[in-house]
DNA sequence: TTGTATTGTAATAAAAATTATTACAAATAA
DNA sequence: TTATTTGTAATAATTTTTATTACAATACAA
């Protein structure tokens, strides 16, 4: 598992707490890594339209739209992997009436978990995630 | 995100499917993967008391108890990371009022995802999962 | 207009995690 | 007593993740 999904709640986080435009520098510093990573990950959050960004001196980055209109459940989105609870790197034997089988009943209930995973994390918003810092 | 769980899934459906002991030669020859690593994710589940063994020849692996009274909750709980949505390797930084907490609320938002996540696989048990190949 | 600060991104390197392999002791059935 | 199997340690190979370097493009401001 990586790291992602923490990185983008945290670059949220600092981009609701601020009021203008934020520099990756001051998140990255923030957040004690990288400034290309976050960066990037920035760039992930902006195609997927939760971000916006000016560049040039003095440009930045902000909140696209009001924290109160952003679930954690639309963050987790755009870092989501393909298999919530892991894929074996293996292709299981064709010849074996179970390992034949199993990856398409694994994919049916990774559907059901990510279902369930999604709807627990709508729940909650962004200002309600700010709302705990204090 | 690592392939334990699939794996672990893969095992315990491989000896549900099965009436006596099994090899782990065989277990691995049907999920296409190296016997040690395995042996090794047998030897956890042992730890967990879902799957029972003998040593010596015409030894094998056998679940610990019917299908019908192990959930994949449990099968889960045997291979669950540390933070179920990914950890930052980074420490943020102390000096920020957001990064100094962050981490903190972090942990209570997985502590209600990994309460969701057990519920949902809570609800079926390995027999109900095996009932799904044909 | 020229310098400076910033985003955006590619290329590469370093570090960490995962998976595979080799080796072999211990157990036990035949 | 031999053959087969579990159990596990040590190590190697591979893959993934994270960090770094480099630099073009943009835009503000003096």
């Amino acid at each position: 598992m990586n790291g992602r999904f923490p990185i983008a709640l945290h670059i949220m986080t600092l981009l609701c707490d601020a009021d203008g435009l934020v520099a990756s520098e001051f998140l990255a510093g923030s957040m004690n890594m990288n400034a290309v990573l976050v960066r990037k990950e920035l760039s992930n959050l902006i195609k997927n339209k939760l971000v916006s960004s000016q560049t040039g001196k003095s440009g930045g980055y902000a909140l696209a739209r009001p924290a109160a209109d952003i679930t954690l459940a639309q963050i987790y989105q755009t870092v989501k992997p393909e298999a919530i609870l892991g894929q074996a790197k293996n292709q299981p034997n064709p010849a074996c009436p179970i390992g034949k089988q199993i990856n398409q009943h694994i994919a049916t209930l990774y559907d059901d978990v990510d279902k369930a995973l999604l709807e627990k994390l709508g729940s909650t918003t962004l200002k309600d995630f700010m709302a705990k810092f204090h």
